[in-house]
DNA sequence: GTCCTATATGGGATCGGTCCCACATACGAT
DNA sequence: ATCGTATGTGGGACCGATCCCATATAGGAC
């Protein structure tokens, strides 16, 4: 590969002024911009990424970890990010934390490593103190997206989980449901309490409380709704409508309640969380409450550049709401 | 940050012995490695891969070009490229070539200007002789799935399109069907020729040609499914069952199959290819022929590695077969 | 005692850029 | 004539590692 004393040498001009016309900044001649330029053409010259990070410290290179890239949910997230940085040129390197403590922390330690300009994290576990110092020390600018917090943090965008969950328990209400029950994913994590929290306020305007709702919880997976779906049934409360925490847990209920023989949304209503990309193609399709995860991720990527360049105070925080898609799973009482 | 240099001084070293105790080469006193140890674990010291990658012209960074990271059916790609690259600790540097020439072209550089160990590449179109030509002066190992090519590929791996075809119609013909339509993707696709041409291969056994065949071509989305499906019932042709090109077009043949008042598979079979996110969740839940997405991911991120290392000589190619799920969708005649 | 080898360590060039500073020239204002 | 400023260019230190080579010491073989 060429390197810029090649292009220099070729154009007869020092270092210096080759590295001033890439740059695009400083005095530059006419006569002096054309050769350099000729002289990158003909040697196909490409600047070497790496010497070009040592020296200024900036790799153009945006880190990101979420729980898992294979999973769409994440990968949507990921697409997101990368609409933002491919505008300003800048990469992203991703590694996943499956869900673990572990994991993640090592995944953030090596993005940092790499000299990463910037971290997005999506994490399902705090960040450990241990870990908070590293982050300190690089001082690299940090945007966290959902629920998990760190005082190092210098950004945040947030799911608006608390009214989502809230206008989900609103229209059960409002379609006249009273016996309602709600199947919770994993009750450590951060995004599933600000649901429930969500559900109490609904609950509250229509003068009722979590003791009214039947409640279950678990991962948030089919297999917890098939079995959620079987306990319900099984336990002998009769509801009208299920509350499932995301749109895994409620196809499996719904798998589960047609095996049994019941039909929704005739015998039994259900709206999930999520809007994934299965939630259409159910039968019926699933009524849900849409969580816009890409733009999510385009706002963390927006959030965490502006912050790079200095024009955005740290510590801000975006919310984005969510949206009910009424589909054909819930009917009125 | 602490640097190398640092961690030499307060272990009163030079920083050769410590740059040898990290790579773990050549000789050193148990001494002097304890007291580095100590200083490294004093100054919470991490090598900058900058400078290390700089010099040794090594960035433990593998670059993954793919369709859209966004996507489900790429995400799982990478998920799968990622499993095999934690295990040597290197990173995922991923982009996105949205099926079109110039991002793909664009995205391929980029990953080499960022001086990557290797790239892997799902493209939709052929690398054009200037990318090659930068491949080739880059001399980056390269490992491409999917059907295009390119002659500075060092390893290939392939999804057996034509095998996990020719098995679909086997098995609709196996079931008795004789009036039978394909409902084809973007027949520029590789893969898509390579399917096209196991339809072929299992008529023929069948003493059928193409001509027995109802064809129409568009694209691999579910608005292309349900138009062809439409023109399917409207052209007057009657046929037992449809192939589909992919589960996105399968499932937009089913939803527009019902609102025509149809039954699957009572009225009419219906099998797909991919085996994608949803597949499962349509109702009938759809019978298809699996792809090991993930699996293409970590065998093509394997074979890189091994290429990089030396270890495996250039031009493997490796053949991934497919997988008949058979579940609702396909009834017997 | 001499030589060889294994062990241990440090010095310094090097990777390919960036960027500060020194210096040169031209030109208008005073 | 002197000064200041805008314009243009090159030299060389520097970023933080790697790695080759020189050097030193110890111990064993002869």
């Amino acid at each position: 590969m060429a390197t810029i004393t090649d292009v220099s040498k070729r154009a007869n001009v020092s270092r210096s002024t080759v590295s001033r016309i890439i740059a695009g900044n400083g005095y530059v001649s006419e006569i002096a911009r054309k050769a350099v330029e000729k002289a990158i053409a003909e040697l196909a010259y490409r600047p070497n990424q790496m010497a070009r990070g040592l020296r200024s410290n900036r790799s153009d290179i945006i880190g990101a970890v979420v729980g898992d890239i294979a999973a769409p949910f994440y990968a949507q997230m990921v697409g997101g990010m990368q609409t933002s940085c491919r505008k300003v040129r800048k990469h992203i390197l991703v590694a996943s934390g499956y869900a673990n403590a572990a994991d993640e922390s090592q995944a953030i330690i090596e993005l940092i490593d790499r000299s990463c300009d910037g971290l997005i994290l999506y994490l399902e576990n705090p960040v450990s103190d241990r870990v908070s110092a590293i982050i300190a020390q690089a001082q690299v600018p940090l945007v966290m997206i959902g629920g998990s917090t760190s005082s190092a943090a210098q950004g945040r965008v947030q799911i608006d989980n608390f009214a989502g969950a809230r206008d989900a328990m609103r229209f059960l209400l409002a379609m006249g449901h009273r016996k309602i029950a709600y199947l919770s994913g994993n009750v450590e994590f951060h995004d599933t309490r600000e649901r429930m929290l969500g559900i109490d306020a609904a609950l509250a305007e229509a003068g009722l409380t979590r003791a009214d709702l039947y409640l279950d919880q678990g991962e948030y997976s089919e297999d917890f709704g098939a079995l959620a779906a079987i306990r319900l049934l099984t336990s002998g409360h009769s509801v009208s409508a299920i509350f499932a925490g995301d749109d895994d847990i409620a196809a499996g209920a719904l798998l589960a309640l047609r095996q049994r023989g019941l039909q929704v949304p005739r015998d039994i209503s259900i709206i999930g969380f999520d809007d994934n990309f299965h939630a259409r193609h159910l039968t019926p399709s699933l009524t849900t409450i849409r969580q816009p995860i890409g733009l999510a991720g385009e706002l963390a990527a927006d959030l965490l550049l502006a912050i790079i360049d200095g024009k955005t105070p740290a510590t801000t925080t975006l919310i984005i709401p969510t949206e009910l898609l009424q589909r054909d799973s819930v009917r009125s009482l």
